[in-house]
RNA sequence: GGUCCCAUCGACUAAUGGUUAGGUCACCACCCUUUCAAGGUGGCGGUACGGGUUCGAAUCCCGUUGGGACUACCA
């Protein structure tokens, strides 16, 4: 039987980097096994619905490079794959299971489960709903149940859990797991709006949608025996369950907003490279043996496998996928500079600043190793860009008088050095070096100081080159003058 | 509280009964060097604990401890 796997996220806000992860995992064992990748909405909670997630999910998705084979945009043979298309065959299926006597009917209302709660609390004994005392098709009878529902009753449909017995199946990456029946809760498979819940919507739609693999969060590994009860309830044979991992807080919780980007959106935004992202997730919770760190899309179908998914959670570590992002950042600058020039452009014309593509590309060769991302070259590099914003810590530490007239004969000789470039200047500030007995690293620091305002960035006399003879003496001049208002003694 | 899951350096992981427990990030030192990076070299650092099984255990079993997820008419 050919792979069929899906990613069904919900449209509560922008795509999670988790469930980005999930995803890719999916594709990977779809692509993996020459299987369909298929992406459904799961829409059934109207209340939590909010506008554009769908849009920013198949966004997310594409920017990573994880196409759906079939998804509410590419379409497919087992649509509609938005859930609140499909109500009605929810509907139907809940009334199969009501003539089949594995679910029933439940008038309960919230603040009669409420109270229920509260007591069973007070009682120490673990909350389920009891169908001995609630109100539904058991304790209220055939008729009573009959004139609630002709009187419009709301009423909820619930999975006929039994009472003895044991659930058992077995998880591709945890092994077998049991789970006793009495444990289990009588879920409720249809709301009393007519919507039906996450356990029945999901395990209708992967039956009828012919999924093999369930490949999904382990937070779902505690409701997966409900979900294998529906499938007997149905008289369905189950697809194969795969828990994945959890990607945790750097405390070990489950990854959340509260300690840090979370929308992969935001990663986007920061300007990450969607390799780097692919590449790091991949890794976190999977690996295929060996040492390597660095691999691309088409390596990690050829090696994916779940038998290789770890059991543990792993912790999402910003600084690791900083330095993988700075490997694809210098690949990058060797294979496609013009297409960093085009990503980076936007980013300076929001500060004001509109130079010339090729302008652009020499600043990021020069400056690309001392940054992660490629926009942080607009901050860490900004002196290429306008004037320079002096640190007036380090001249106070760096400067006194007697640097003003080394300055004034540096700038007699970038006068005269032809052609401008950085080993001509190198060759005629190492001359005055030596000629005048004055350390090349004192050279360098006044020059720094004088020129981009800071303390570090790359070498002096490319930085100097690129920035052009006339723009270097105008800096230099101003920075005299600046220096005199500023000079410790004044 | 209950149910389930999990446990190798600070982080991500390799080692599927036999290795001086390996690699990557981070950190530290050194080299390179006009600064900072990048790069190179080296270092720090780990099998949670206790019992078994075995000639031999990170690996198999049991217990303890610790962590996590779930416990809705949310997903």
């Amino acid at each position: 039987m050919s792979v069929r796997v899906r990613f069904a996220p919900s449209p509560t806000g922008y795509l999670h980097i988790g469930g980005l992860r999930t995803a890719l995992y999916n594709f990977l064992f779809a692509r993996h096994h020459g299987g369909r990748f298929v992406l459904r909405i799961e829409d059934t909670d109207r209340t939590r619905y909010v506008p554009g997630s769908v849009e920013d999910i198949m966004e997310s998705l594409r920017w990573a490079g994880i196409e759906p084979d079939e998804s509410p945009l590419h379409g497919g043979e087992f649509g509609p794959y938005v859930q609140s298309e499909r109500t009605e065959i929810y509907r139907q299926h809940a009334q199969q299971l009501l003539e089949r006597q594995t679910a029933y009917y439940a008038f309960d209302t919230p603040e009669e489960l409420e109270r229920m709660r509260e007591r069973q609390q007070a009682a120490g004994i673990a909350p389920h709903y009891d169908r001995s005392s609630m109100r539904n098709q058991f304790t209220l009878g055939p008729e009573e149940t009959r004139r609630l529902l002709a009187a419009g009753e709301p009423a909820t449909i619930r999975l006929k859990v039994p009472l003895h017995g044991e659930v058992k199946f077995d998880d591709r990456i945890r092994g077998t797991i049991v789970v006793p029946c009495k444990d289990i809760d009588d879920q409720v498979l249809l709301k009393s709006d007519g919507f039906p819940t996450y356990h029945l919507a999901n395990v209708v739609d992967d039956h009828l949608m012919g999924i093999t693999h369930v490949i999904r969060g382990e937070e779902w590994l505690p409701s997966t025996p409900k979900h294998i009860l529906l499938y007997q309830a149905f008289g369905w044979e189950p697809p194969e369950f795969a828990h994945l991992p959890l990607l945790l807080n750097p405390d070990r919780s489950k990854l959340s907003k509260r300690h840090g980007d979370v929308a992969v959106r935001d990663y986007i935004a920061k300007g990450y490279f969607p390799e780097a992202i692919v590449n790091f997730i991949a890794l976190l919770g999977w690996n295929p043996s060996g040492d390597r760190e660095l691999y691309t899309m088409e390596e990690l179908i050829a090696a994916f496998s779940l038998e290789r998914v770890n059991k543990a959670g792993a912790v999402f570590d910003l600084a690791k996928l900083d330095w993988m992002n700075a490997q694809y950042l210098k690949q990058r600058v060797e294979r496609d500079l013009p297409g960093l020039v085009a990503q980076l452009r936007p980013v300076l014309a929001q500060r004001g600043w509109n130079p010339d593509n090729e302008y652009i590309g020499r600043v990021i060769v020069l400056l690309h190793e001392r940054v992660h991302r490629l926009p942080e070259i607009a901050e860490f590099g900004a002196y290429m860009f306008t004037l320079p914003d002096y640190d007036e810590e380090f001249f106070r530490s760096t400067w006194d008088d007697s640097l003003q007239e080394i300055l004034e004969q540096l700038r007699s000789i970038i006068e005269t050095t032809e052609p401008f470039t950085a080993s001509a200047l190198h060759e005629q500030m190492n001359r005055y070096s030596r000629e005048r007995n004055i350390p090349f690293r004192q050279i360098g620091t006044l020059l720094r100081l004088a020129i981009t305002g800071k303390r570090v960035g790359a070498g002096m006399m490319d930085t100097m080159a690129l920035l052009g003879k006339a723009e270097v003496l105008r800096r230099i001049e101003l920075f005299l003058a600046w220096s005199t208002r500023h000079a410790p003694g004044n």
